[in-house]
DNA sequence: GCCAACGTTGGC
DNA sequence: GCCAACGTTGGC
């Protein structure tokens, strides 16, 4: 049984909130689109079912983790990638030899308050965070202890 | 709206 | 394989 993983993954909450994950069915989602190779290879290697995201909303006021999430399916092809239709469709990827990967994640809790991305500047155990040294990788590792403050700061009442 | 940082592409 | 040019992300 491999040690449960932590991830954050960000979202533009104008294009997909973490409201919209609460209203899928189940509040599972499929997190396709991501058409970056590190993201990528977190997805397609390393997230296992169990490990816990955290939910992020960049682009936004603020900028903050929202809530968390859960894997629930691991990495397997993103299909979107050879659907001419689709806003992310890629014509190098096809399903005998696919590009890109995706997870499903399914909705856990939202943040009674959102751990804003100043709150994580600030914070002696928190500025770390790949967050904020490299503000533009959509899916990303968590250390477990980074995990534990946010969850703690953002499911406090 | 601006722009810095980063990732990708493509010519050589 | 290098690197300049370009496109995108995302904080401010």
């Amino acid at each position: 049984m491999p040690e449960r993983r932590f991830w954050l993954m960000k979202s533009e909450p104008g294009v997909y909130s973490y409201d919209d994950l609460l209203k899928e069915e189940e509040r599972i989602a499929e997190w396709d689109g991501v058409r970056n190779y590190t993201a990528r290879n977190t997805m397609r290697d390393d997230m296992q079912v169990g490990d816990g995201v955290l939910f992020y909303h960049s682009n936004s006021k603020p900028n903050a983790v929202v809530g968390y999430a859960i894997v629930v399916k691991a990495g397997y092809p993103d299909f979107t990638a050879w659907d001419p239709n689709s806003d992310h469709h890629d014509p190098r990827s096809a399903p005998d030899n696919p590009i890109w990967y995706m997870v499903d994640i399914r909705a856990e809790n939202k943040f009674h308050k959102p751990v804003t991305l100043q709150q994580i500047k600030s914070h002696d155990h928190l500025q770390d965070m790949v967050l904020v040294k490299n503000s533009r990788l959509s899916v990303q590792p968590v250390t477990n202890r980074q995990w534990k403050i946010i969850l703690t700061l953002g499911m406090s009442v």
